[in-house]
DNA sequence: AATGAATGAGGATTCATTCAT
DNA sequence: TATGAATGAATCCTCATTCAT
C-alpha cells in the first residue's frame, strides 16, 4: 500500500531506500527507528518518505513484505520441486542459513514481528508470513508420504510445525543476539560461528530430521 | 541491583508493583512502556519508582529476573531429579504451558530479550537465562545415556539444543501474537487454543523426543 | 557550533531568538533557565529550539559567544588605535557603560561564567572572553610607554590585571543586583545610579588610573 | 533564622553540616546543590535538614552568613587597629588568600551572590556583606589622612570603592576557574598558582595602593 | 528529635508528521 | 515532486518538601 509516487522515483534509489529502512528498523526495532534518520542513511527528504508512504507504520509493513518476497526468493528460488523432502530441506536450510549471512536485517524483521508491542504487524503480517512455508511443507512431506520416502503413521500438521520450528530457531540463531548466546552456551563453542560451524549443524539437523521422518525400511 | 529501599517497602505493595511492570513491559515491550503509566496502574508515584530504582533499564532488568527466577520455580519445582529424561520432559512442557497461561508477561519477556535494539539486555540476560536449563538438559541426557534410556550415540549438546527449541517455541505459541497465528496455520486450529488442544501438543511433542532419543531395543 | 538551520531561518526571527535567549539566560541563569519558556518567549516552538542548537549547552555557549562578539562590537568598534592608553581606557568605560546601560542581559552573562557549577562554561569560554580585552590593553600599555606616556618601569602585566579589574567590577555594579548595592554603599549614593553618577565615577577612574601610569613629568 | 533545634545538636554535627552544606553549594551552586546528597554528605537524615531550617533557602543564607563570619573573623581577627591603612591592607590581603587557601568554598559562595538567579540572595546579604568592610576601610582611610600617612586630597569613598574591588578581584582569582583563567591570561603564569606567586601579586597589588595614596612627601 | 519513603510538579529532549516553498 | 523547517505531544528523570513511624 505504499502511494503510486514510490513506483515513480529511480529503481537505485527506491532499492537504496527499502535497504536503508531494512538495516535501519532491523538495527533499532520499529519504535526506535528514527524517520530522520531513514532520511538521512538513504540520501532521500525527510518529507519524501510521506510521499513515498502513508505513515512509519505503512512503510514498515512495506520493507516487511518487501523482506519476506526478498527471502522467499533467495530460500525457494533455487529449490526443485521434484525433489524429495529431505533434499529440499537441505537445500531450504541451507539457502536460508546463507542468506541470514547476507541480509541478517531481514531475519531480524520477521522475528521482530513477535515483539512486545508489534501485535498490530503480527496480525497483518503472521499469516502471509508463515502460510507459503506451511503449504509447501505439508504439501511436500504429503507427496513423499504417498512416495514412500516418509512414514505413512506421520502427522503431517505436527511434523512440519516442528520441523518449522527447529529451522526458526536456528535461523534466529544467526542473527539474533540472544539467539547466538543462546547456541554458543547449548552448542559449547568457543571460538567464532564459522560457515564449517553452521554447517555441521545443518547437517545435524537434517538428519535428526531424516531419522523421524525416514519409514523403518529406509534406516 | 534495585536499591535498598525496594526491600523496606511493604510486600504487598512490591509484589503489586513488580507485577504490573512486569504486565506492561509484556504488553508496550521496553521503550514503549511509560515510567507514568507504571506508577499509575501500581498505585505507587512516579518519583518512588526512582527510589526503587535507579532508572527504567535497571527495573526492566530486576523484572526480567524476577520473572526468570519465578518461572523457574514454576517449572523446576516439583519436578523430581530421580526420574528419567521423559518424564521430566513431560513435566517440563505441561508446568511451562501452565505457567505460561497463569502469567503470560514472563514468557514474553523472555521472548523479547531477542528483539531488535535489546541487545544491551541480551548482553547481561541471555546467558544466565539459557545456563541453567541448557546444564539441567545435557546432565539429566548424559545420565540416562548411562543409565541405557538414551541411545549411546546421542550428541547430548546437539540434543539439548533442539529439544530447548521445540520448547520455545512451543511456549511462544501459547504466548505470542505472531507465534499463536504460525502455530494455528501449521496445525490448523479452528477454534481457540484449549487446554485440551495443548496438552496434545505436548503428548506429541513429547512422544517426537522420545522417537529420537530412545534406544532402538526401547522402541 | 549552532545547526546549519540557525542559518537558514529568518534574520529578524533568529535575532528575536537569540536576544530572548540571552535576556532569559541573565534573568534566571542557566539552569533555572527553562527552554520551553525560551520558546514562547522567542515564538517559536520547543522544538525548533532543538533544530537550531543540539542542546541547552550548546545554545547558551552560543548566546554568550554572541553577546561577547556584541560587546567587543560596541566597545571597541568606534575605538581610534592611534588614541594613547588614557583616551582609550575612557573609550572603553564609557562605552562599556552605555552597553551595559542597553543591554546588561550580555554583561549579567559575563559575570555569570564565575558561577559556581558553570565550571564547564568556564573552561570553554574563559579564555577567549579575556584574552582579547588582556592582550589589547597591554599593546597599547606597551605601545605608549615607548611613546613616553607611560612611566617606563611599570608591569605592564600586572598593571593591565588591575586595570582591567577595575572595569570588570565597574560594569558589574551597573548590571548585577550584588554589586549594584555594594557600589552605592562605598559611594553613599542615595538617589537611583544616573548617568551622571556613572560618568563621574568613570572619570575618576580614569583619572585614577593616569596617576598610576603616568611618568612624573607627565604629573 | 535557623530552627531552634540547630541548637541543640552535637556541635561536630553542626559544624560537619555546615561544612558539607557550605562545600556543596559552593561545587555545583544553590539551585543545582541537592538536599539529598547534602544529608548523606553531612550524615544526617534528609527530614533532619527540615528540623533545622525551614527550607533551603533558609539554609543557604544561613550557610551563607556564617561563611561571612568565619571569613571575617579569618581576616579582620588578628588585625591591630592602630596599623596604618597600608599594614592593614597587607594583612587583609594575605589573610584573604591564606583563607582563600583553606576555604575556598566560603570565598565562592560570597563570589556567587552575584549570579544570575540569586538576587533574591542578593537582596538580604550584599549589605551586610559589603558594609562591614567599607566602614572600617572608610575610617581607616579616614584616621589615616588625618594622621598624615594619605593624601588629604583622597575621595575616600571613591578610594576604599577601587581598592576593595581590587581586593575581590584578587580573591576570586585564586578560587573561581573563571577568573583563574584570566589572571593566569593577563600575569602569563604558566606553571601552577604557587604562594609565592601570589605573595607577589599581593606585594606588587599593595605597593599599587600605597602608590596612589601616599601623600607627594611620603615617596 | 530523627528518619527516609512518598510525592508530583518541573524540565530537557525526541520524533512522527505537516506544509510552505 | 522534493525539501526540510516547524510543531508539540510524549517521556525519562530530578528534587524540595512532607509526614508517618
Amino acid at each position: 500500500m505504499p502511494k503510486d509516487t514510490l513506483d515513480k522515483i529511480r529503481p537505485a534509489k527506491r532499492e537504496k531506500l527499502l535497504s536503508e529502512a531494512a538495516k535501519l528498523f532491523a538495527q533499532r526495532g520499529y519504535n526506535q527507528a528514527d524517520m530522520a534518520e531513514l532520511a538521512t542513511r538513504a540520501g532521500v527528504a525527510k518529507g519524501s518518505l510521506y510521499n513515498y508512504f502513508e505513515s512509519k507504520q505503512e512503510l514498515y509493513l512495506y520493507v516487511c513484505r518487501d523482506g519476506l518476497e526478498r527471502s522467499r526468493q533467495a530460500v525457494y528460488g533455487g529449490l526443485d520441486p521434484g525433489w524429495d523432502v529431505y533434499r529440499q530441506l537441505e537445500h531450504v536450510f541451507t539457502q536460508g542459513a546463507a542468506f541470514a549471512r547476507k541480509h541478517p536485517e531481514y531475519l531480524i524483521l520477521y522475528l521482530n514481528v513477535s515483539s512486545a508491542g508489534l501485535e498490530p504487524f503480527a496480525e497483518k503480517l503472521s499469516l502471509e508470513v508463515e502460510k507459503y512455508t506451511a503449504d509447501h511443507l505439508k504439501a511436500v512431506l504429503t507427496r513423499d508420504i504417498k512416495r514412500g520416502l516418509v512414514r505413512s503413521d506421520l502427522n503431517v500438521n505436527h511434523a512440519a510445525f516442528w520441523i518449522n520450528s527447529l529451522y526458526i530457531v536456528f535461523l534466529a540463531s544467526l542473527v539474533s543476539r540472544h539467539f547466538q548466546i543462546r547456541m554458543r552456551e547449548y552448542l559449547e563453542i568457543k571460538g567464532r560461528l564459522s560457515k564449517k560451524v553452521v554447517d555441521e549443524e545443518i547437517r545435524r539437523t537434517v538428519e535428526l530430521i531424516e531419522r523421524v521422518l525416514a519409514p523403518l525400511k529406509r534406516r
